[in-house]
DNA sequence: CTTGACTCTGGGGTCTAGTACAGAGTTTAG
DNA sequence: CTAAACTCTGTACTAGACCCCAGAGTCAAG
């Protein structure tokens, strides 16, 4: 069965954006970043192989796991995904940082509840206990 | 018993600085933004009261806890402790975007350790689950 | 061929909480 | 009095991930 020669299938940075659901500025600044390749130019213009749109739900979905841009450009490297110690470094990085985020924001918010929990209890023209706390000496015990 | 008429007890900005365990430019800063009152000139150079050190440790204490400066600033007009309902509004609202984050982090936390484990598990010459994860369609079920 | 929609480059601005510096002026110890 | 140490103002820079704009050029439909 004889096939027309396929067209490379490509599309300008707007079609994409639209695709992607991303601005036109994000595809640009992705492309500086090394994120995305040096597309083709047809005349003036980038032109995009249809295939970065998945490209860019890559990018999107990885910063949705708490991966930055440059970790992302790592993993965009690997994506062949055979180096998987490599792969899972990265990722455990990440994790760790997360695991250490959530400690902090754990600590603070177990103390913002006591805070607001005891000022909601405390009878009006005693002082307030989060200002009180904030003046005194230490916030916390860890 | 006469005594000699109190001095202001003022502090130049590096002896508050280091009082305060602060860089010089953090001061100025604070003073800018309104943290800060604006310090009576004796001559050229800012004199602070020396109860400013204990305002800088309550802005530092509430940085524990998370709140922006803006937020700080609040807090600190609130200071009196009197108006109880505003104070409890900041902290709940910072309350609840700890919690917010929170949430947004035990997702990704519980993501990522998922797949860490699955690529650990996945024998040599199967697909990278993390890669295969970030190519294929959604990331996680919220 | 015209018109309107699109795209280009290059630069700036956003947010947060500072840090760093230049070049000038001031204060204080000796 | 001098020299060191301090302080002043004002500006620019940092990180991270973009967004916005001007002014010029280009492409596609009618």
């Amino acid at each position: 069965m004889l096939m027309a020669p396929t067209k490379p299938q490509t599309m300008t940075i707007g079609r994409l954006a639209k695709a992607a659901d991303v601005g036109v500025e994000t595809i640009r600044y992705y492309q500086q970043r090394g994120l995305l390749p040096v597309p083709m130019a047809v005349g003036a213009y980038r032109h995009y192989p249809v295939a970065m749109n998945a490209r860019i739900r890559f990018i999107k979905r990885a910063q949705e796991l708490g991966f930055t841009l440059d970790e992302i450009s790592e993993l965009l490297r690997l994506e062949d995904g055979t180096d998987r110690v490599s792969i899972r470094r990265i990722a455990t990085a990440r994790l760790d940082q997360i695991e250490q985020k959530l400690t902090d924001l754990r600590r603070m918010q177990k103390t913002l509840r006591h805070l607001v929990g005891a000022c909601e209890h405390t009878s009006q023209g005693l002082p307030c206990p989060i200002i009180a706390t904030l003046a005194a000496s230490t916030v916390a015990a860890p």
